[in-house]
DNA sequence: ATACTTACTGACCCAAGAGTCAGTAAGGAG
DNA sequence: CTCCTTACTGACTCTTGGGTCAGTAAGTAT
């Protein structure tokens, strides 16, 4: 007896295809990137992708989506139930979520936005309300309690919580660029945090 | 008498060309980029670029290369010539040359390599060579040197000068994504050297 | 079993764009 | 002026890849 030539799998097919496309986005980018090795890559052909996603940029979309982190959220609950310092805090929770980002999915999916972020500007306002403005309104709204708590001083930072986080920026584009050339970047973070917290603890 | 349909202007096609190719792909990207938009915008004919560039990677590379700044080569000669003290260079100089880059084709090149890095790692390696590797060294050493003056304590700002241009990396690419975001990347950058001062200062 | 729905396939179409090349004319030499 | 070199044109080829759709067979209901 033959094996059945497919499977009917209406529910899991849109994920399985998704994640197959995210896989081949991250290796060769939006337009080096053919329907036809998704759908080989997931395992079906290349017509049922079209069946469940109506064009490649429908897809592309779909990719970007999926990679919308519960991890912010997990941040921004963690910033206003924690029982710790604001320094404790900091050093710990914070710094920590910020050393594992660079070599999560969404150092690549900030590279795809990089990259074709100037021809899906929805894509972009997708991905600043979803994760960008939540994280920046976080880290703010935390350095401005220390304020209030008299655990800090009030200086710029409060307004310029992107001080935070550019070194996380810069350890993601160095991963991309310069994978050979080591770095520290857990290190960079740590003394960036040290620094910032030298200058704003009152 | 009719015009004559076209000059020959051996000299100048190749930088005509370059210029117009570059135009485009700040505009489109590597693979959004067709060759005869270049042409039509360097106002030669499609054939005519094929006679100066082998390929479109080729073209792609020469366009890369022309950018190669001569201001970083001018960054390190102040450095290795200034009379400032250095707090006085970086607060001065230093911050100066971060601010433009954002805004100069630097950036732009830095988005052309993020996207297209990955399948042309000769020309990662030429922008880190000339480029990236000549900057941190420059910032490294000049440090360094304010360490044995005796004017900056020993920390590890001295290994990681990624530091210091952290937040202009994050300026470039915050540029590049959220033009309409408004964050002042400037005071962002002073701010970032105004507590890197603080913390290093003897 | 049989009939029916529809998830799925794969061969197909067609536009777009990289790269080619035979021919043309600009411009200099004699 | 005439000839010669070659910078330059533009129409051509051919491949690649997005998107379509008629047909097929998996699974289900009766």
């Amino acid at each position: 007896m033959a094996e059945p030539r497919f499977q009917r799998r209406k529910e899991d097919r849109p994920q399985e295809i998704t994640e197959a496309a995210f896989a081949v986005f991250a290796e060769k980018g939006y337009a080096a990137t053919t329907v036809a090795e998704v759908a080989q890559r997931a395992g079906v052909s290349k017509g049922l992708t079209y069946l469940y996603f109506q064009t490649k940029e429908a897809l592309f979309k779909a990719v970007i989506k999926s990679v919308v982190i519960r991890r912010v959220d997990a941040l921004v609950d963690a910033v206003e139930t924690t029982e710790l310092s604001s320094e404790a805090f900091i050093r710990g929770p914070l710094l920590d979520f910020m050393k594992q980002v660079p070599g999560s999915p969404i150092a690549i999916v900030i590279r795809l936005l990089i990259s074709e972020g100037q021809r899906h500007p929805d894509l972009v306002d997708y991905y600043w309300q979803n994760v960008v403005s939540k994280g920046l309104t976080a880290i703010s709204g935390f350095v401005r309690r220390g304020v209030e708590r008299g655990e800090f001083r009030d200086t710029a930072v409060s307004e310029l919580p992107q001080l935070v986080l550019a070194p996380m920026m810069l350890s993601m584009i160095w991963r991309i660029l310069f994978t050979k050339r080591d770095l520290d970047t857990d290190k960079l973070m740590e003394t960036q945090i040290d620094m910032l917290l030298t200058y704003i603890k009152a």
